[in-house]
DNA sequence: CCCCCCCC
């Protein structure tokens, strides 16, 4: 069978400086024969393989992109595959050329060795290397030191061949890359113990991939203002870093820091691709942790006043602005801007924002907000906002959204629980919720049906600072051992254990004092009052009133031991008054899940 | 070389 392989392609890269533009992207046809996992892993942490590629008589070294590893698992690509290298870039490690695969075809082959490689080392160099794969129309007498093809007429000439972003790494310094800014940030000052400056920073996007660039000082002066949001740029001659993950959400597992001899030219290429999102659909927030960077897609269902809040740490007053964003999930989220985007932000008609890197908190349940490297686009011309637009105008704007609640909070071992059942009281027992070592989150609707009145609060320290630690009487005041301070008086907190029923069963809760407030109608300390001052039918018919109501409770179920006796208690975390379309809708979820 | 991203 003749051989499919790209002959004297290992003598040509062994023999040639820098690859000429038209080689790299000849797509050669080699034979992996061998594949192999490298022992040091490398920076991101996940395995790198290494192999040694054929064209049937001689062999070098390779290695895959990391991208490229399912391949290797799935046996896809092994020993003795064929493959046509899609995208890679040459590289010399050691003192060693070799290449490095960015993607890959695999070519359909019996499995059989092809020839009897030697190691193109040993080889005698090509005398005219440009002359074997580059068509002769073309041929570059210069092609030892070659130059990417021209994008445009405007642009100028990059400095090196052009490397695809994703095949970047610190052991290169010839490369040019072609890219748009995805994202620029505002010039930032900084001052701390070891100095001060001013840094900047864009994404730099093509469409292999995206790094993140840094400008520090001197470079803001040379490049702060030439490079703009959404515009190409050739970049080259600029120090490549082991990124620093915590601190943005850049895929990519290097970052660009600017130095004085960076070059940096406009290009008017508009075939470089626009931003790339990964959006995880709001419903999915759970699957986060706090303070996990994502992009979301969302209809801006609510946009909330201009407000101002001071930071702990520093003292400053900031901006800020809360917006609310739905999508076809049906859940929705709160979502933060700060400083100049709250002040300046304006969206009355309901318009679809792409998000990408904020930042994901917990308060509620699930939240978001802006990070100082996120970019947020208006309507933008993709797919997903389109699809976003047209199911909302449909459908989703008469719909209603569940809003995540703080029963969504991470439970007691730091895991998160998906935003919470509803439950009848009857399942919440044959389940068994709050019977195993973790918390289980529920929401029931039912209806009060008595409330304790004989012990309904505790005393509680009166410190302003909301200590609300149990307080006890010393006959001369209320002690509180935290704060070590003596009150005239003790502020009431409710602990109030109600029964609840539902049409399949009923159970004792407890609701503490915010949700015991808003079920009672009146504090603790005003009931108490009632209570001391003898107003007895007052005191009683306030148990009442408050009896008989039906509420969507938040529940928590968590087991504790009484009298060395396991059982549940059943917290109340949150009561809201049903609403009757969205318990309608969710009955009719429920029907539609069981019919054929 | 920043790396704070805030509040309730």
């Amino acid at each position: 069978m003749a051989s499919p392989l790209t002959q004297d392609f290992c003598r040509l890269v062994h023999s040639s400086d820098e690859l000429p533009e038209s080689v790299i992207t000849s797509e050669p046809i080699l034979q992996a024969v061998s594949v192999k996992k490298i022992n040091a892993p490398g920076a991101s942490g996940l395995d790198r393989y290494r192999v040694i590629l054929s064209d049937g008589t001689h062999f070098l070294q390779g290695m895959l992109a990391t991208q490229l590893n399912p391949m290797v698992d799935s046996k896809e690509l092994d020993k003795n595959t064929v493959i046509k290298l899609k995208t890679f870039v040459t590289n010399v490690v050691q003192g060693r050329k070799l290449i490095i695969i960015l993607t890959l075809e695999v070519v359909p082959w019996s499995g059989e060795k092809i020839g009897n490689p030697t190691n193109v080392e040993q080889a005698a160099p090509l005398a005219a290397p440009q002359s074997v794969l580059k068509p002769s129309t073309t041929a570059n007498v210069n092609a030892s030191k070659p130059v990417a093809k021209q994008p445009q007429k405007t642009a100028a000439a990059p400095m090196g061949p052009l490397y695809p972003i994703e095949g970047l790494s610190p052991y290169q310094n010839k490369w040019t890359i072609k890219a748009r800014v995805t994202q620029k940030s505002d010039l930032k000052h900084w001052s701390n113990q070891r100095g001060e400056g001013k840094l900047f920073s864009v994404t730099f996007m093509d469409d292999t991939g995206e790094i993140r660039a840094t400008g520090f000082n001197e470079t803001v002066d040379q490049f702060y203002d030439l490079l703009q949001e959404g515009k190409v740029y050739f970049v080259s001659r600029a120090r490549i870093n082991i990124a620093k993950k915590q601190f943005n959400n850049v895929n990519n597992e290097y970052e660009i820091t600017f130095e004085n001899s960076t070059e940096i030219q406009p290009c008017d290429d508009e075939s470089v691709p626009q931003i790339k999102y990964n959006f995880k659909s709001v419903g999915d927030l759970g699957d986060l942790q706090k303070d996990e960077l994502c992009d979301v897609i969302g209809v801006v269902k609510e946009v909330g006043e201009l407000g101002s809040v001071t930071s702990k740490a520093t003292n400053k007053p900031f901006a800020k602005r809360d917006i609310q964003l739905v999508d076809q999930s049906g859940q929705s989220v709160r979502l933060t801007l700060w400083g100049k985007q709250a002040e300046t932000f304006q969206a009355d008609d309901e318009p679809v924002i792409a998000f990408k890197g904020v930042k994901v908190g917990d308060f509620g349940g699930r939240s978001l907000s802006m990070f100082s490297s996120a970019t947020m686009a208006l309507n933008p011309d993709i797919p997903e906002a389109h699809s976003l637009r047209g199911w909302y105008d449909a459908e989703g704007r008469s719909k209603h959204f569940q809003a995540y609640t703080s029963a969504t909070v991470s439970n007691s071992d730091g895991q998160i629980t998906k935003p919470s059942e509803i439950k009848t009281i009857g399942q919440a027992k044959d389940e068994q919720l709050g019977m195993s070592d973790k918390t289980d989150y529920f929401t029931t609707q039912a209806t009060v049906s008595f409330i304790k009145s004989e012990t309904f609060s505790y005393p509680a320290c009166a410190n302003p600072d909301g200590c609300n630690k149990k307080v006890t009487d010393e006959g001369s005041g209320w002690r509180c051992e935290k704060c070590d301070k003596t009150w005239p008086s003790p502020i009431h907190r409710y602990i109030l254990s109600m029964n609840v029923m539902d049409y399949a069963g009923s159970f004792w809760i407890t609701a503490f004092n915010e949700v015991a407030e808003q079920i009672m109608g009146i504090s603790a300390n005003e009931l108490m009052e009632m209570r001391d001052n003898g107003n007895d039918v007052e005191f009683q018919r306030s148990f009442q009133k408050a009896s008989g109501r039906t509420y969507n409770f938040q529940m928590m179920a968590k087991q504790d031991s009484f009298n060395d006796q396991p059982r549940v208690r059943y917290q109340c975390r949150r009561a809201a008054l049903p609403d009757y379309p969205a318990d309608s809708a969710h009955l009719v979820s429920l029907i539609n899940s069981i019919s054929v």
